[in-house]
RNA sequence: GGGUCGGUGCCCGAGUGGUUAAUGGGGGCGGACUGUAAAUCCGCUGGCUCUGCCUACGUUGGUUCAAAUCCAACCCGGCCCA
């Protein structure tokens, strides 16, 4: 069975035991006598639509719970995410309507694998009993007053402002508004809820799931266990993988792009990647920095594309930027970009804006003074050059830098 | 509710009537170097099919030939008091 408690990857929250992994064990264990499996609680938040590298690690857990035979309460944090999430910088944002947050939620499971090969999913939808999926609207958004009330009174303000979040936006005169207060609070009723054995987070939801332990506590059941995976470090290898910072390299990605975005992984955190998202021995891996991020960038992109994609992207990969990248790039896989559009004629800077490689035009017009870009290999360098017609630009590769490639498609 | 300080570009943060898309730092992007890395050096970092034209310093209105800079009201926040 794939292992439930890797060394160094393990945490409790709140357990009285000295050593986490024990009571884990022991969780386990009286599962086993009891023979009723753990109902392993993982809560989403469904504020974006994608789902990246960082997030999966979770999914990799919980799937080996599910292997392990015990049931995966997957919790769409529907009510929550209409609210707004308080560990956000700016306290008023964006209220999700219903409809955005179903939306989100299903290309959520899609992602996750529903309806997929299970093979190839990240977890497993098919057998009966190990997986249940609920949204936390279905009993916060009845919650009444006095209920409400009764879950304010199990925490108090000097536990709420330990929580480091909170803490340092006090301690910097940040504003914390008291709707904030409630996050844990809910968060933790839905472990309440779902009766969840054992709660799935990454470090930072430490607070969260202690709170979870304290509120079932109250309501008279047994506290679960936290089980704290390491946040996975983001592409820039300091902050953490996350949407906002622009660091994921999402599971929705084609081979190329995932490929060419773990190869340049800091140093640092290949071997935080290797634990972290794969089942390679480290030691039996090259100790050469380059071959050990080439590895490990060809086996992530393996377990989610299948390996004759994976190496393909490796080839192409190499291909684009190897020094000729005009007949090189000509061959390789590039994403391609219709000319649709573009109306003709099309001076440069404009091309590479309708086209979608920069942001703007001004941006783009930037780019090209600054060198940075290349048409089949070739540098452009004149933002005016101007471009009579589709037929002309067809099947050529545009290129940013030297990760940004596009194949310009004319219609038809 | 009262007092007080403050709201500037992705972030932090200068700027307090007049050669301005607005000093500086961070981040980001591009170039050189390299291992498609790190470190280092250099450039760019509002928008627009752009030799010019737009829009920008919480919001709205006002005073000025001229405001991010002065005035008023409003909105939002920090701190202190109640």
């Amino acid at each position: 069975m794939a292992d439930l408690f890797p060394s160094g990857v393990v945490s409790g929250a709140g357990e009285p035991s000295a050593d986490p992994q024990q009571s884990l064990a022991a969780r386990l264990a009286e599962a086993e006598a009891q023979h009723r499996p753990l109902r392993i609680k993982l809560g989403i938040d469904p504020t974006g639509a994608d789902i990246h590298l960082g997030h999966s690690l979770l999914f990799r857990k919980l799937r080996a719970f599910q292997d392990a035979g015990h049931t995966a309460m997957l919790i769409i944090g529907d009510f929550t995410a209409r609210i707004g999430d308080p560990t956000g910088k700016s306290a008023t944002r964006v209220q999700l309507s219903a409809e955005a947050v179903e939306a989100n939620a299903s290309t959520y499971l899609a992602q996750l694998g529903q309806g997929q090969d299970p093979e190839r999913a990240l977890l497993d939808f098919r057998t009966p009993g190990r997986l249940e999926v609920r949204r936390n609207s279905e009993w916060l958004a009845g919650l009444d007053l006095p209920r409400v009330i009764e879950l304010l009174g199990i925490s108090t303000v000097g536990q709420m402002l330990a929580k480091d979040d909170f803490a340092k936006r006090y301690g910097s005169g940040t504003p914390i508004s008291l709707h904030e207060f409630l996050y844990p609070l809910l968060q933790g009723y839905d472990s309440v809820q779902v009766r969840a054995d054992v709660e799935l987070g990454g470090t930072d939801q430490k607070f969260n799931v202690a709170m979870g332990r304290d509120l079932q506590r109250h309501f008279g059941q047994s506290p679960q266990f936290g089980l704290l995976l390491p946040i996975l470090p983001g592409l820039d290898g300091l902050q953490k993988m996350s949407k906002s910072l622009g660091n994921t390299v999402g599971l929705g990605e084609d081979p190329i792009s995932m490929y060419s975005k773990l190869e340049k992984l800091p140093d640092a955190v290949v071997d935080a990647y290797l634990t972290l998202l794969t089942d390679l021995d480290l030691g039996a891996l090259p100790a050469n920095p380059r071959a050990r991020q080439q590895a490990m960038a060809l086996e992530i992109t393996c377990l989610r594309h299948g390996e004759p994609a994976a190496r393909q992207a490796q080839q192409d990969a190499a291909a684009l930027v190897s020094g000729d990248a005009g007949p090189g790039a000509a061959r390789a896989e590039v994403p391609e970009a219709s000319l649709r559009a573009v109306r003709f004629p099309a001076k440069a800077f404009y091309l590479l804006s309708a086209v979608g490689i920069c942001a703007s035009s001004s941006e783009a017009r930037r780019q090209i003074q600054g060198g940075g870009v290349r048409l089949d290999g070739e540098k452009l360098l004149d933002p005016n050059r101007e471009f009579i017609s589709a037929t002309e630009l067809h099947g050529k590769v545009l290129q940013l830098g030297k990760k940004t490639f596009r194949r310009l498609v004319g219609v038809g």
